[in-house]
DNA sequence: GAAGATTTTGGAAGATATTGCAAGAAACGC
DNA sequence: GCGTTTCTTGCAATATCTTCCAAAATCTTC
């Protein structure tokens, strides 16, 4: 075995499992741990990976995921199934505005078949587009919020009060009777814009939002058109979301 | 057996296991090892295969875009050189605009420690500093160019129009004594928006660029403040850009 | 087909790179 | 703290590379 086949396959491990102890890593390409930590220095200094005492792991594990898969691992099923749901909304050929957001970005997955015009300004959402060539996906501008991922700042700002769209599909924070909240302040201006330009409104919304109330409020109730959630709603907010005419999909 | 018939099947048996030993070449083939070791030189002359210690390895053909595939971080040694010397170049603190395509993204990966403020169009190099929020990190809008996952079109223009920075960290698809050309014509007005943001411009340009003549011309050479390169420059080139006083640096 | 020129091949010698090991230094866990 | 593990550094053994050369094969030319 080469050198270089040795470092492609402590590589192809580590994008397995992200750490390794170097015994480990010399049991599986059968050679010295001397000759695994020279390997790991070198990849070290690819940028591959970083060292630990006694192991390494990659640099970015699964970089295209965000952070945001730690908070998903408890909600998958959830928030995959609104996220069917949603998608089950969209008619072909609709342009759509995607927000950021774990939610959204479970209904991004089930909509390649719509074919749609796609605004986002969400990285994993758009890298989920990237290499798919068959839908049109704009990205606004801005600035990286890093743990999310999302694209924050005037120029996103700006991105969305230049468009028009036929569907927004949203998520946030909290929802009471009086309306809908979020926790970053730096969203919710951007998604005042993204409603804003959207001709119907659909907040994906999982159920343990129900009742809970963010730090910004973002908007009251009537300005949603459709809320997609995995259980029934509370009764009080239910009341609230009839008087308002909004309609309720429960995602079983 | 013929020489041209034995490096056929060299190239067969790399195409099914990517890597080999010449030992194990020599073998394939039944004749020594100086032999195949020749044989394996001169694939690697063709760009076919690129030699290792103890053996050879299968060039990707789909090398010279951007493959989504940024794990890929084999036979882009000279890439790699570049990026790393061309990050020397670097001072800390520094707001820095970072094209699109391969080179820049390997430029990009030795960036963090210089704590930059980075604008990029870029959506590689977006996520490779989405999860790390040590450095501010703009991405453009625009439209996803699919396979290259550059952001294009109008929204990234007018980004770039507006912002000014100290340097401009730019690839492109040709050099020739008459200046710079790429390929890709929507780039262009998204390079020249890029250069002209900023101070100071450095191309990172592998060996191979030179000579070579890409669709459209982007600018011409007095533009040029620095090449970044990884063999010595063709020496009519070299001359041109000595005229239009560029620095050159060989990362070797 | 034969003689000579050219190319290809296999191998040897010395140069270079890689590997595994060992001793001392540094880091870790308790 | 103290024992253990891991890291660094230097070194010798090994493997591989480069560069040469002579033998063999192939091509030219007549």
């Amino acid at each position: 075995m080469t050198g270089e086949e040795r470092q492609k396959r402590i590589e192809d491990h580590l994008l397995k499992v992200e750490f390794a102890s170097l015994d480990e890593l010399s049991e599986l390409v059968d050679t010295s741990v001397s000759t695994v930590r020279r390997d790991v220095i070198l990849l070290e200094t690819r940028g591959v990976v970083r060292r630990t005492h006694g192991g390494a792991r990659l640099v970015n594990p699964k970089s295209d995921e965000f952070t945001f898969n730690t908070r998903d691992t408890h909600q998958l099923s959830e928030k995959e199934l609104i996220g069917r749901k949603c998608a089950d909304l969209i008619q072909p050929n609709q342009t759509l505005i995607i927000d950021a957001g774990t939610t959204c970005y479970h209904v991004a997955r089930y909509l390649e078949p719509k074919a749609p015009q796609v605004f986002t300004n969400s990285l994993p959402v758009a890298n989920l587009f990237a290499a798919a060539n068959k839908l049109e996906v704009v990205v606004s501008g801005g600035v990286i919020y890093p743990r999310l991922g999302v694209l924050v700042g005037p120029l996103a700002v700006e991105a969305f009060q230049k468009i028009r769209a036929d569907v927004a599909i949203m998520s946030c924070g909290g929802v009471t009777t009086d309306g809908i909240s979020n926790s970053h302040g730096l969203l919710i201006d951007i998604q005042r814009a993204m409603i804003h330009a959207a001709r119907r409104v659909i907040f994906c919304i999982d159920s343990s939002k129900f009742g809970r109330l963010s730090i910004s409020q973002l908007c009251d109730l009537e300005t949603i058109d459709v809320v997609v959630t995995d259980k029934p709603v509370p009764a009080d907010i239910a009341k609230a979301l009839r008087k308002a005419e909004v309609e309720i999909v429960v995602a079983q």
